[in-house]
DNA sequence: TTTAATCCAGTTGTATGACATCACTCAACT
DNA sequence: AGTTGAGTGATGTCATACAACTGGATTAAA
């Protein structure tokens, strides 16, 4: 029970010490260890827990949770294969080496947060919301008929003011939906707006829960609209990377086309083998 | 027992009842759990379970692979956590929709294995390997000192004849040693000649175990030098992926840089979130 | 007949306790 | 000095029981 852990090293302890297992508050549909491992995963990444650090062994931080060692055991699994600790065996359970951040592409996180990641402050330049009927393409993609009606959304991004992504957000028209009915554009566009997230608006009005994604990489040069767009030379280098989002069955829920411009953000991946 | 999982669907039944725990054969440094995900997962990718397949229950399966249930459930969250499965509370483990294959990203495999998985032959066109004291950037990049020895392997990689990869690996000259003492150039070409496979020589040569690769990607086009090698014209786009690749206590083993022709592969990226 | 509520079997998730195995330290011995 | 071996503390594995969830069948009510 001596484990200076938290104590000398880390700033704001109570994060961890009063967790309460949240048992039927809302609808979670997600297990202990995961919001276990969520937990411990967003200490890490804010830089709660320092790289190379060791946690406390397994039975102490059951105690210190409040939940069973195999919690415990299936959430470190969890963070294990993410890449963000190590474990060896008789020894301990320590913080990795070079935990995973937000430009790892292995961890789904959107735009804005990315560019606040970067220590820039995330703004919108052009934002140009319609509703069209699906292209072949993008009705293969999120699984609808061709010519369904989808709702676009077009955006540049900005990194202090600096013209660094150009996003093509695309969700079908038949998921704008609460219990009201639809929701009518321009209620959308306002919350966007405000919030610079479509996730946001997804998680919160649509009750939509992504699951992961699946992202395609596609290294390109920027043509005409595009180097408009982003204010830089046609044929500049540019990262497109294209991305289905899934739910919880399974179902694809929305598509976006993010244009990086190529020396903007450097991302990498976590490989693990 | 009376799943018909492998039975009317799976060609190769054998490679999973048999199972043996192996406990002392050869120093493995790994646990059981992850053995059994790794061959459960060389089954999902060479097609034998197919996608949304029912695997049988957790006690069934522990039966099955004459390990304990905490065990699988162990080896089920790994690949759960890779995309490879979904684990529906209440109803079954299922193999996903669409699990992730060699041209994902998130997978730690070679150049050798991608143009193999792709349908094409593997090839190489050019072979250059030396020895040189290592740059700034290399040295920072491998945790050694400016100007210590390293030996660079440059390969330009063919599929079905086709130049499609220009790679570029480093490793220390320190760690290309055996019993025998260092190993000399010539071997080291007459293994990776004869194997196309860098890492097999690490393997079972240098008995480097690679724990996991952190990639950066740069999006880039086509220089005189990398045109010429890659025949194609100048301007074009290129992904470059510059890799570090880690050993099991966290130190950096071998650096590669690869230059993929743009439309030759299409890459993605399981992104959890 | 239709609809809603209830039960029930099957499956994954969680808790608990015990033991096995590994890595490290350090004293004891050769 | 070098080696062996016990001891300690950590993660890994096993076993068992129970809780929580899902989906379908059954039953009861409208």
């Amino acid at each position: 029970m001596s484990y200076n852990w938290i104590k000398d090293k880390v700033e704001n302890p109570s994060r961890l010490q009063p967790f309460v297992p949240i048992v039927g508050d809302s609808y979670d549909s997600t297990t202990l260890a995961q919001r276990v491992a969520e937990q411990l995963r967003s200490l890490i990444m804010e830089g709660k827990l320092p790289p190379e650090y060791r946690l406390p062994n397994e039975p102490d931080l059951s105690a210190l949770l409040n939940v069973s060692r195999s919690t415990v055991r299936s959430a470190l699994t969890i963070l294990e294969q993410g890449g963000f600790i190590q474990r060896r065996w008789g020894v301990g359970t320590f913080i990795a080496k070079d935990p995973p951040t937000y430009n790892n592409l292995s961890i789904n996180s959107g735009v804005t947060q990315l560019i606040r990641s970067s220590g820039a402050e995330p703004g919108t330049a052009e934002f140009l919301i319609t509703t069209r009927p699906a292209s072949e393409h993008v009705a293969n993609r999120l699984s609808l008929e061709p010519g369904a009606p989808v709702v676009t959304l077009e955006r540049v991004r900005l990194a202090n003011d600096r013209r660094v992504v150009f996003s093509l957000d695309t969700l079908s028209q038949s998921l704008c939906r609460n219990q009201d009915g639809e929701i009518p554009l321009p209620e959308i566009e306002a919350f966007v707006r405000e919030r610079q997230s479509m996730y946001d608006f997804m998680r919160e009005r649509l009750f939509l829960d992504i699951h992961h994604g699946i992202a395609w990489i596609h290294p390109t040069s920027a043509e005409a609209y595009l180097a408009d767009k982003l204010s830089i030379p046609r044929g500049s280098s540019i990262l497109h990377i294209e991305q289905v989002d899934i739910g919880n069955d399974g179902e694809p829920l929305a598509l976006t086309n993010e244009y990086y411009v190529a020396d903007a953000f450097t991302f990498y991946i976590y490989r693990s083998s």
